[in-house]
DNA sequence: GTCTATAAATGGATAGAC
DNA sequence: GTCTATCCATTTATAGAC
């Protein structure tokens, strides 16, 4: 059935080690910037050589790619996927509470930053973040909104607009601060009280009309 | 009455050549960013030599940090000054649009870039950017809704909620795209529109309700 | 103040032994 | 694949002549 020739044991350590790589470079990656970090900390804290690192990525430059689109493929899965039916507030609130936590989560800063420094030199870099992130998670939450209006649950929108506003409302300005360091990990309350101003507003704008029909 | 003493005129000379250097550091700053931008490149456009570079700038560091704070200086001129008593529509659309435009100048863009890359390095940087521009634009903001409020122009609202809110939704994702280098100084027409958008919806929340006194 | 020249350290990347 | 040792370019910063 299963066919578990020599090649594949090797390469499945082969692949072990590289993860571990992966890991150790997103560590120095995060802790110094694209520029700053060197090849030498990366293998010095693996606790192996240069040319090890070599063998396994042939440039500083792809293994800082690697670890980008690794981040991005783990961001992608963590985007909210909003339940239909669910009452407008709540859902909002439990939606935005996803979204804020996972923008201001440690890696995600950290990933933004290094896209952010490097952006400008490896656009396709930096379309994808905006593909695995921002994009999907607007456009599920489109198709929420989208529902909601059909249901008479908000007032009829353009549900993309509403999207992007409600993701705007809901960043703030917690996400800027978090950006430049001057916030790290915030509390759970912060982001609730944040979350729910931003649900509020939104609701004042769109929620249902209270009479008319 | 005005004394100028030949100190005062080689200072002259001095200071002018200090902005000379300014000027062509922030390009090779802005172009490169911090950690890949180099003395080296910077003396070199300057036409001139690294010794003498180092004779006005202590330090690669020093020279970031006057660029930065010269910039931060720059945008807390710029940042709009709401006149009390326009009609809100009239002056949201206003005020968004220079905001929204101040935000996707050019050097603007460039220097929060920097900031990004260095923010975990340098947070006193950080923080003077923040105050010298969302900080002071919000604070302008808030004075100006809090007046619209008692006028009854809006909706009793926290003004300072409601200036954060504001700007958060002009900058749309906008902000963001340009940050990571996807746009580069977006048409007139396209910053009209994510303000109209922005004040619709900003004004469906919070501005007067039609009947009810 | 301005230059040339260079120090001293470090960067990315590779050769060659094992 | 993994190491040691090293190449070569480049870095920040300075010494010393003018």
């Amino acid at each position: 059935m299963m066919q578990a020739p020599a090649q594949t044991i090797s390469q499945a350590i082969r692949d072990q080690r590289r993860d571990r790589i992966l890991q150790v470079a997103r560590a120095v990656f995060f802790e110094a910037g694209y520029a700053s970090a060197t090849m030498s900390t990366i293998a010095a804290r693996l606790g192996g050589s240069k040319a090890t690192l070599y063998a396994y990525f042939k440039s500083k430059e792809e293994l800082f790619r690697a670890i980008v689109c690794e981040q991005c493929a783990l961001v992608q899965g963590l985007v909210e996927d909003p339940k239909p039916g669910e009452d407008v507030r709540q859902a909002l609130i439990r939606i935005g509470e996803r979204l804020l936590s996972l923008l201001m989560a440690d890696a995600s800063i950290r990933t933004l930053r290094l896209i952010v420094e490097e952006g400008p030199r490896a656009p396709e870099l930096a379309a994808l973040f905006m593909q695995a992130g921002p994009q999907l998670g607007e456009r599920r939450l489109a198709e929420f909104f989208a529902e909601a209006c059909e249901d008479g649950r908000l007032k009829p929108v353009d549900p993309v607009t509403a999207a992007r506003q409600f993701s705007a409302l809901v960043k703030g300005n917690l996400h800027l601060r978090g950006l430049l360091g001057l916030i790290d990990d915030p509390q759970p309350e912060v982001i609730r009280a944040e979350v729910e101003a931003a649900v509020d507003m939104f609701l004042a704008a769109y929620g249902p009309a209270p009479v008319a029909g």
